[in-house]
DNA sequence: GGAATAGTGTCTCTGAGACAGTATAGT
DNA sequence: ACTATACTGTCTCAGAGACACTATTCC
């Protein structure tokens, strides 16, 4: 079957023109919870095109990684961060002229994080930060994200909206162990409503396998209150049925 | 921000290294449901590599076209078939060695269509044909498909699933005015399980916008029985709350 | 005790599964 | 009449929303 004779970069079989230029890239669309807010990770661009703008952190596959390899690497190498516990592909986008250099098509993909520590941005990158998103999509602000980013950032949120909705993966937004106002905040911040604190904890209680209890508890705030339960995340699983959106 | 004079095919600003060869396709996954089975257009390749095996349609980018509009494309040159109705992306491949020849990144679209004319190969492809999904997938079968195309057409099933639980895309699987029977063999036959027609029927009229009634009825089949009513699909929805699986 | 947060119980409504019953065609 | 299919109604149970109530901490 392998006609390739010591792997040729380029193939005897194929006519040049039936692949023009491409480059494939992958970007991150790193999500996580400060406060309430729902943030994602940004890189400012140190190069041309869209110079001194916000772009979400990304790059070059390499000839001999997957796209999940490329998506983690590209991660750690702009941004330092590793991204264990939940990356998803979520889609690829290619329309012509969307990066003014050359036909790039780009896999995107989705990360949910807890507290992130520190961000050393690295190549390619003058600064990396995490950015509220709703700022981040303002249409009227000063400096709008870079080549087609708002779109893909705009359809990695409602795609994690619809995540939460049918898996257990919102864990993935805290730090382990947690606690069940911990976990609602995740749901509330990034569905923009508020859930009754009491059906939040039937409905993820009552889902085998989405929390496990660690039987310790938390100690309670600054202005006292019970102290709550603690928990750990469980196997990652789908809701059936799907928890709803209020 | 325009920096590119004259578009240039290799661009001023990279470097060669940073994209090695890569090539972008789109293949389809093309489902029909035909007299209780779930099939699958597929095509049997006419070229190295795995010439005489059956594959996705699909193919090459061009420069001048977006992802959505090569796939369509593809489509039409190698079966002859244009899917207006129902088409989305669902996700890239790009493993390297997934193609023996080079580095090839794949974006899969997803199609549903009602019952296909004839179909005629096109370029590249020495036939068409519409295959069985479950006759594609056997592992023990002599003509094993292409490429990674067997693990392809596995998401792309799961994927066809998942959508029928969560959107009213099954009325893309029938000839509009459909009855509501020819609509719940859709749902049997994708999901490989008997409905009960009664709480089929209540779940379908009770979401708004799935079906809409013409008011005109089918003539019974052969062996008789009341004339069933007849719909046309109705304006394409997500399902609040999801179309539970049993 | 009062405030604040965590957790429990309970009523009600919606939606889905099970399944019996009715309607209208062909033979 | 009988059969086959289409359609309707009804009972029941699971799950979710609303919301009152109890529990445990800090001040």
């Amino acid at each position: 079957m392998k006609r390739t004779p010591s792997k040729p970069r380029i193939p005897a079989g194929y006519d040049p023109r039936a692949f023009p230029p491409v480059a494939v890239t992958v970007d991150m669309v790193v999500l996580t919870v400060v406060a309430d807010d729902l943030q994602v990770l940004l890189v400012e661009r140190g190069a041309e095109p869209f110079r001194g703008r916000w772009a979400l952190p990304g790059g070059f596959i390499r000839e001999d990684e997957s796209l999940d390899e490329a998506a983690s690497r590209e991660l750690l190498e702009e941004t330092g961060l590793n991204v264990a516990p939940y990356l998803e592909q979520f889609r690829a986008y290619g329309n012509p002229g969307r990066d003014p250099r050359m036909r790039v098509v780009t896999v995107v993909y989705l990360a949910f994080v807890p507290n992130v520590g520190t961000i050393t941005a690295g190549t390619d990158a003058r600064r990396a930060a995490l950015v509220s998103v709703r700022r981040a999509l303002e249409t009227g602000t000063r400096k709008k994200l870079a080549f087609d980013h708002r779109t893909l950032l705009q359809d990695a949120v409602e795609k994690a909206r619809s995540l939460l909705e049918t898996t257990s993966v919102a864990t993935a937004f805290v730090d382990s162990p947690f606690t069940l106002s911990e976990l609602r905040t995740v749901y509330e911040t990034v569905w923009g409503q508020p859930l009754d604190p009491g059906n939040f904890r039937r409905k993820v209680l009552s889902t085998p396998g989405f929390v496990i209890a660690t039987g310790r508890q938390a100690r309670p705030g600054a202005e006292g209150g019970k102290p709550p339960d603690l928990y750990r995340p469980g196997k990652m699983t789908g809701l059936n049925p799907a928890f709803r959106r209020p």
